[in-house]
DNA sequence: AAAATCACCTGTCCGC
DNA sequence: TGCGGACAGGTGATTT
């Protein structure tokens, strides 16, 4: 699920909720060393009796500053992590690994169905980021930046898209979705793209991205004429006016890419 | 060295 | 109904 847009949602939904509230206590269930890079001890320890501070993003990660100097949080959602604050157990999400109790009686859980997430206790953000090699935030890019940095790649564009390196941010739903607003084959050689080209998936990027913030990444709510509601719809038509092709869907780097064989060539 | 594939997980859906 | 396999909005390690 998580993507830039879904990862900035829970951004905004922990500043709303979470911020400045005394955590009280810390549960794990049984498969939380599979997300958890601290022991839990020294996690619980460590994080009873502080309060969220601040929340950042960059590309799909969530840094947490907490109310002890030169240590944040930092979590990662794979592919099916999400944040959710409750207070009853109805609400209670399905696969909590991690919950924060808080001094209001309000729970936060950090849920991870098939555990590829990763929470963690960091030192710093930009060393974080070195580490791993995450590149630039795919929203900090100006055009100039992007098209320099895309020219000097090969392979498909669909990969540099989601490679996180180059840009953080884009995964495999959003980069279908630029490709197709661009009107480019997912699996085009980049050396075969043009001025032009890169000029519309620069546009594309940064409005696809904008506008999922602004719905909140839900699919229900993005634009009918886009290509992500109709990717999990057996036999879909391509959504573009006068198109009446059906969406087809290929193997690019074993990641299933959804576009219009007509509008993308 | 960069680009493509594999391995890591759980849960659901689809076809015999 | 039951079972096997494919597959899901990700990524670090391994192979080409």
């Amino acid at each position: 699920m998580p993507e830039l847009p879904d990862v900035e949602y829970f951004k905004k939904y922990l500043k709303r909720k979470g911020l400045n509230k005394k955590i009280k206590n810390i549960s794990f269930d049984s498969r939380v060393s599979k997300v958890l890079e601290n022991s839990k001890s020294y996690f619980k320890k460590f994080l009873k009796n502080k309060k969220f501070l601040k929340v950042e993003r960059h590309g799909k990660h969530l840094f947490i500053n907490i109310s002890e100097k030169d240590k944040l949080i930092e979590m990662h959602f794979g592919m099916t992590g999400f944040l959710k604050f409750f207070n009853s157990k109805k609400e209670k999400p399905e696969h909590p690994r991690v919950i924060f109790k808080f001094s209001n009686e309000d729970y936060l859980a950090y849920d991870c169905q098939r555990l590829l997430g990763e929470i963690k206790i960091i030192k710093s953000k930009e060393k974080y980021l070195k580490e791993h090699n995450i590149g630039k935030d795919a929203l900090e890019f100006k055009e100039k930046e992007f098209i320099e940095l895309m020219k000097n790649k090969k392979g498909y564009i669909k990969s540099a898209l989601m490679s996180q390196k180059d840009i953080a941010g884009i995964g495999n739903i959003y980069s279908d979705e630029l490709l197709f607003q661009s009107k480019i084959h997912p699996k085009k050689q980049i050396s075969k793209l043009k001025e032009k080209d890169f000029k519309e998936l620069y546009k594309n990027m940064i409005k696809v991205l904008k506008e999922a913030i602004k719905k909140e990444a839900e699919i229900e709510k993005l634009p009918k004429n886009w290509i992500i509601p109709k990717r999990h719809i057996k036999n879909s038509k391509c959504p573009n006016k006068n198109c009446t092709k059906k969406i087809k869907s290929i193997k690019i780097n074993s990641r299933t890419s959804f576009y219009c064989p007509k509008c993308q060539k």
